[in-house]
Parts: structure tokens; C-alpha cells; sequence
DNA sequence: CGGGAAGTTGAAGAGCGTCAAAAGTAGTGG
DNA sequence: CCACTACTTTTGACGCTCTTCAACTTCCCG
């Protein structure tokens, strides 16, 4: 890939094949190919492997909190992780959602710049900072897969900008659905009904809006026969064209 | 640096130090410490400045467009750039105000993800994107200053989803004002009057106000004594204290 | 079931946007 | 040097979107 040119990440997630003889857990891993794990060699993944453990994460639990010293690095494995900064009078910034094969734990002179916990139950792969970086330092192509993937958050960091900055309620709830969606048809799963697993603060907190505002606005999208709200957190899709539109304002 | 830990750049930079017998041009470079220009030594910094041309704008001059094939990166050598995105009925977001050291060429789908112009007059170095990768493969440490520099911009980006989403309209100018005096002060300029070289249009696109907003806001600190606005776009912070509390929410 | 959290709905109000006009600033040419 | 124009900034009045505060309903999970 190159470092540059950000290709979405097209790989999908692949159902776990554990060839016999294979000694290191990740070359079993379902969501390697998605994350920097994907850069390297059966040998060199073993390396890799020698130096991670596995993180379990109960929903609601905090992996780490912003200003906490930064000594590891994280991959999500299962479920969903939040990140998020805070102001000191509780306001919340949610800044992004994290599935599998996403990667934590950008620092700022040796503190996390952000606070991340599990919203369902979660499981991570847990690096040593130190270790790992002596390993980017033999492995080259896991620094380029590691630049490709940050390119990547930026240029989704600006697209939110766009959202905070400039969208109205309704585009951004129509935003919100559109990426839920095409981020699950990347994962390989259907994009329709759209699962939305988080509560209304957290889409609240990651679109800037109050959890009475998103609620108010799906229920103005429901009455516009635009989307349909199924038990069990699942909205159902009913006018792609109309959410689109409504996303980019038209 | 470690990929992971982003320390700000302590470096400033540079006056010009052209040692004679230099045949490149970025051994001169006032600003090389601060980019990635910065990771090499002497012989690689030649094989740099084999690849690159200058690119001179004038006042508000396009560098590039959203969408456009992203055939070259950049590097800001001198004056100021924005970069910032566009909704179809030209709402605008200005992601950021790029100084001299700055990277830009993020690219998706080989298109730019972003447009880029020149705020005053400003010169870049232009390099080929496949030149340029071919040099990152052959020297590991530009790779890693890439990195390095990409998760800087990431937390700036997050702290900036912060703004935009959960603060308001007085906490938005007062941490705008409060940024511009610390990059000043990075780059070894003083931090104190702030020079505001951006129109109150291009202050508002970035930090999701209107220019109406934007002038009203600093009207009000105004007679809050806490700035005074000097001519020639000049901003005089007169109490620091009454900006850090503002820019908090305190 | 039953209790608590999460979500929805309602009414009122604040903050910021919109529209409009005045004041300030800069550049141009006589 | 000043007048003229064009643009940017500031100020004012008003309106609308979204927030705030509150009550009610639904959904879970023990």
C-alpha cells in the first residue's frame, strides 16, 4: 500500500483458518489482513506475536484515560471501542469509533491524547510501546502499513470536521448512518438494516449534538419514510437516495 | 522520535546556514529540521533535492483541489497555507492553516482529500508522489519522520473535533487565538501579539462560526480587556489568563 | 414481573445564523 | 495627495435551530 494514496481498506474480514502446525496465535487472527498485522510474514507475525497479549473488556470498561501514561499500543480484535476527549466541565467529544483491525494509542509526549473504552464487550491486542517499535524498526513495511493507516483516520478526521463544523442535525444523522453502513459492507457485513450499536449520547457526543436532538431527528427520518427503527438498535434503510441526499445537504 | 510519541517540535527553525561546497538547495533550507527533510543526512538530503521543484503562489492562489489526481506532496517553506473541504452548496471547512515545515498531500483513491490555497504569498517544495516513494522505501527514517508527523496532525485533529463539536463560540476564538500564539512561539516567533494573518471568513470556516460571530466574539473580549486589536491584523492578548479559562470553559 | 436505565416527546429559551447596512481599510489612478 | 472603488470588518435587528429542562414511555435484565 502506499504511504500516501489511501486505498480503503478492501480486505475483508476472513473466517478464521488455523492451518495445523501454526504456533502463533495471530496467524489465526480473523481480522490480521486489516490491521498492521497483515504487513508481515508467517516468521516475522511470529515475532510479532511473542510480544502481544490479549486484552478482554467488559461494556462500559475504560481501556485507558487521556493523560494516562502511554506504554502500549492496542488493535481491536472484537467488538467496539469509543475514543474521546473531555472538557474539564464534563462536555464530551466522542472522536471516533473503533471495529476490528483498528488500531489505539496515538500519544502525546508519552500520554494517551485520548480516552478509549469498550462499548459492548471488546477484545484488544496489547503491545508493548517499547517492544513494538523495536520491531518497526526492523520491520520497514510495518511503519509503511502503520503511515498508510493513519493516513487514513486523517483523512476520516477531516471528513468530521466537515460534520462538526459545517452539517445540520439532519445531515449529520444521515451522515452517521451512511458511514455506520458502508464501514459494516467493509467488514463484509450487510450494510442494511444498519446496526447501530451505541446509545444516543454516544452518537450525540461523537456528531455534537444532545441525545434529545438525535432522538428527535430519527424520529423525523422515520416520519419521512426514510428509515424504519427495529428492535434491537437495527434502523432499516428505507430511501438510500434520500439519506444521501440529505448528507451532502441537497 | 518514536512513531507513536508525538513530541511537538522543540526544533526551530534555522536561519540560513549555506556552508560552501553545499550543491543542494535543502541544505540550506531554513525549515528542513522541522519536516522530514530533517531525518536525513547530507548525501540522502541530495538525492532529495534531485526530486523536488519550488512552487511560488500569490495571494489566495489554488495549490490543488479536492478530487484532483494527487500526483505530488508538498512542503510549506514559506508564508501560510489553508487547506479545507467543501460541501456541493459551498459550505466550507477549513481543516487547518498549514506553516512553514508543514506536510500536505494526503491523498484517497489517488485524488487529493482536501483543496489547498495560499493564504498571503507563500512558496512550497513540490515533490513527485512516486519519486518520493521510492526514496521512502530506500530510507526507513523519512518513513518514520512521516509517521511521526501524521500522528501529530491526528491529535491536533482530534483536539479540533473537540472544538467543533462541544464548545462554544467564545471557547472556539479564545483556543484559536491561544493556538496562533503557541505555534508562533514553536516556530521561535513571539506569542505575543498574535498575528492573525487569515480574514475573519477563513476564522470562521476553520473553527464553524460565521465571520459575524467571529467579529462580535472578539468585539466582546475586546471590552472584556482581554485582547486589543492592533492594526495590520495584529491581536494583543492583554490577559493570558482570562484566554486559557475562556478556552477551557472555566 | 419490577426497577432502573435508555429513549422519546414537549415546551421554552439561548446562542448563533441570517440579512442588511454602516464603518473601516486597501488599492488605483487622476 | 486625494478621490474613487471594492472589499473586509463591524454593528444591528430578527429569526431559527438546537439546547435545556422536564415528564413520560419503552426497553432491558435481574
Amino acid at each position: 500500500m502506499s504511504p500516501f494514496d489511501v486505498k480503503s481498506t478492501e480486505a475483508l474480514a476472513q473466517p478464521m483458518r488455523r492451518a495445523s502446525g501454526d504456533v502463533s496465535p495471530c496467524a489465526a487472527c480473523s481480522v490480521r489482513q486489516l490491521t498492521i498485522c497483515g504487513a508481515l510474514g508467517a516468521e516475522e507475525l511470529q515475532e510479532l506475536s511473542a510480544i502481544v497479549t490479549s486484552v478482554e473488556l467488559s461494556p462500559g470498561e475504560p481501556l485507558f484515560h487521556e493523560t494516562d501514561p502511554a506504554d502500549y499500543v492496542f488493535n481491536v480484535t472484537a467488538g467496539m471501542m469509543k475514543v474521546y476527549k473531555l472538557l474539564p466541565d464534563g462536555r464530551r467529544q466522542v472522536t471516533g469509533f473503533l471495529f476490528p483491525g483498528d488500531f489505539l494509542g496515538l500519544a502525546n509526549h508519552g500520554e494517551y491524547a485520548y480516552s478509549a473504552e469498550a462499548v459492548g464487550p471488546g477484545t484488544l491486542c496489547r503491545f508493548s510501546r517499547r517492544k513494538l517499535e523495536v520491531l518497526l524498526g526492523r520491520f520497514p513495511q510495518l511503519e509503511r502499513r502503520l503511515l498508510g493507516m493513519a493516513s487514513n483516520e486523517l483523512a476520516a478526521a477531516q471528513e468530521q470536521m466537515l460534520l462538526l463544523g459545517r452539517k445540520t442535525a439532519r445531515e449529520k444523522i444521515a451522515s452517521f448512518l451512511l458511514l455506520l453502513s458502508r464501514q459494516a459492507q467493509r467488514r463484509g457485513q450487510k450494510g442494511n438494516p444498519v446496526n447501530v450499536l451505541m446509545s444516543r449520547t454516544d452518537i450525540g457526543d461523537y456528531l455534537g449534538l444532545t441525545t434529545e436532538t438525535v432522538s428527535r431527528t430519527f424520529t423525523q427520518f422515520k416520519g419521512n419514510s426514510t428509515i424504519t427503527l427495529l428492535p434491537g438498535g437495527k434502523v432499516q434503510v428505507d430511501s438510500l437516495k434520500s439519506l444521501e441526499d440529505l448528507a451532502e445537504g441537497l
